[in-house]
RNA sequence: GCCCGGGUGGUGUAGCGGCCUAUCAUUGAGCCCUGUCGAGGCUCGGACUCGGGUUCAAAUCCCGACCUGGGCGCCA
């Protein structure tokens, strides 16, 4: 128990804060004066000599105490320093063979700036394995441990990738209200806020909005932000909040966004590829080409019936279909030409005598990561595929409106980040890629 | 919501009516050891989800609750 609290924490020395990352540091900075800071990962004790591996964001870097040419108290100091703890160390690069990276370091000064609590809540060194569950419990921990780590650098560097492709092609990122009024579209469950006196509901799609900003001239335009669903579905696949990477292009249709979905996939695998920590998630990464397989909705239909499933035209592609179908094809590819009557409202019907849609879904053979559509944009057409969808207009009046003063048309699409990220890097639950993920059961932490 | 699994020390597991005073690994406490790299050797500590039932006897079988993994449904 500490005898007071003291101010410690914010005097760091200037040391501290011009630190070296572990990986930063080789052999040929042998004799320079080093400070490093970081979690203590393990512990060696040999007897005569003693190895600290202090890890930090980059890496590992073993510290070293020969337990004679080492001053008594900081020997025994460091000895006791529990797992986990944080500490900032100063010494001198020693050039060594025997050591990891070929390198040590020889200390002249260990603090301990927060001790760790044993015992640990799960292993940080990858001998013992964790559940899920004990995993998100302890998820800052879990963070600590090499794999988890990696996903969430890759989790950025493809959002990173996915932004700048969009910039250079002119896209402005915009963000639109998670806070709505009424419940949009019916079918998706929505949840209820209370906001001042009125009930509201947190947004499960950008949709509306991004319609209603390519009648704003920004014709060309992007959003990556939370959706939130209100689904009792618990399944590998599904979350309650996720990330949805929205796109809306006026004066375009379904054809050219499908060319820029199957290009921005590319272009985000491509910016993972070379990822160095790639190696610790054991899997071999390939870019996929371009263009992406197409199938109609009927062809779809056709190799799903031939291996021996049930599936009538016009009903949605379940579960069992969709794995068979994937097995068919084994890579990522477009279904096109989708009915009318299982699409949204705002798909553009394919023209007089059909009853397909412009609408697409990009699909994983393991899930659908994708939809989009050539959206409709005459004021009149869309009221009426409200209404013959068994909405109400009135409701949609807001979004209506921007239909009737000069709507070009346009065409968009909606592709989950987590689900992209899962099947890139063949995780199979979707909440090992998110942080702290919301599903039915979890709300904490 | 339906259908299958599973809940055993901090973590990951074995055991599936009596051989259980419950296995193994790892973690923790401690001892030995001068070069570890999943270090090694020894000692100690630590668990059968909860409630009810069957039985001479329950971690083990049955019922219920709770938690949990998966398949499906549902899901713009």
């Amino acid at each position: 128990m500490p005898q007071h609290i003291s101010f410690e924490v914010l005097n760091m020395t200037s040391s501290i804060q011009n630190r070296k990352y572990a990986t930063e540091i080789t052999a040929a900075n042998e004799g320079e004066r080093v400070s490093i800071a970081g979690w203590v990962h393990e512990k060696r004790d040999l007897g005569g000599v003693f190895f600290l591996i202090v890890r930090d964001r980059s890496g590992f870097a073993q510290v070293t105490l020969p337990r004679k040419k080492t001053e008594k108290e900081l020997f025994e100091r460091v000895k006791r320093v529990p797992r986990e703890s944080v500490v900032a160390i100063e010494g001198e690069v020693k050039r060594e063979q025997k050591a990891p990276n070929g390198f040590e370091i020889l200390p002249s000064r260990v603090e301990v700036l927060s001790e760790a609590s044993q015992v640990l809540p799960l292993d940080t060194t990858g001998k013992v394995g964790a559940e899920l569950d004990t995993k998100l419990d302890a998820r800052f921990m879990d963070l600590r441990t090499e794999k988890t780590k990696h996903i969430f650098v890759i989790r950025s560097r493809i959002l990173k990738a996915i932004r700048d492709f969009l910039d250079v092609r002119g896209f402005i990122e915009l963000n639109t209200p998670k806070i709505v009024s009424a419940a949009t579209e019916g079918g998706t469950a929505l949840f209820p806020i209370s906001y001042f006196e009125r009930e509201a509901f947190l947004n499960q799609s950008p949709q509306l909005y991004k319609q209603m900003l390519m009648a704003s001239g920004f014709d060309r335009v992007y959003e990556i932000a939370p959706i939130f669903r209100a689904e009792e579905h618990d399944t590998t696949k599904h979350l309650n909040e996720a990330t949805s990477i929205d796109v809306e292009v006026a004066f375009e249709d379904h054809e050219y966004v499908m060319t820029l979905l199957e290009e921005l996939i590319v272009f985000a695998y491509t910016n993972v590829v070379d990822y160095p920590g790639l190696a610790k998630l054991d899997l071999n990464l390939e870019v996929p080409k371009v263009p992406f397989r197409r199938i109609t909705y009927d062809e779809a239909i056709e190799q799903i019936s031939g291996a021996g499933e049930e599936i009538a035209w016009g009903e949605d592609i379940g579960t069992s279909a969709e794995h068979t179908l994937g097995k068919i094809i084994g890579e990522l590819y477009f279904i096109t030409d989708w009915p009318c009557a299982i699409k949204p409202f705002y798909a553009q019907p394919a023209g007089e005598g059909k009853d397909t849609c412009n609408a697409f879904d990009l699909m994983h053979p393991r899930l659908e990561l994708s939809s989009g559509s050539q959206r409709v944009h005459s004021y009149e057409l869309l009221k009426q595929q409200i209404e013959s969808k068994g909405l109400s207009a009135d409701s949609f009046e807001f979004y209506l409106d921007s239909f009737r003063y000069g709507m070009p048309p346009h065409a968009g699409w909606g592709l989950g980040a987590e689900r992209l990220l899962m099947c890139m890097l063949e995780i199979g639950n979707i909440r090992e890629v998110v942080l702290f993920p919301r599903d039915r059961k979890r709300l904490v932490p």
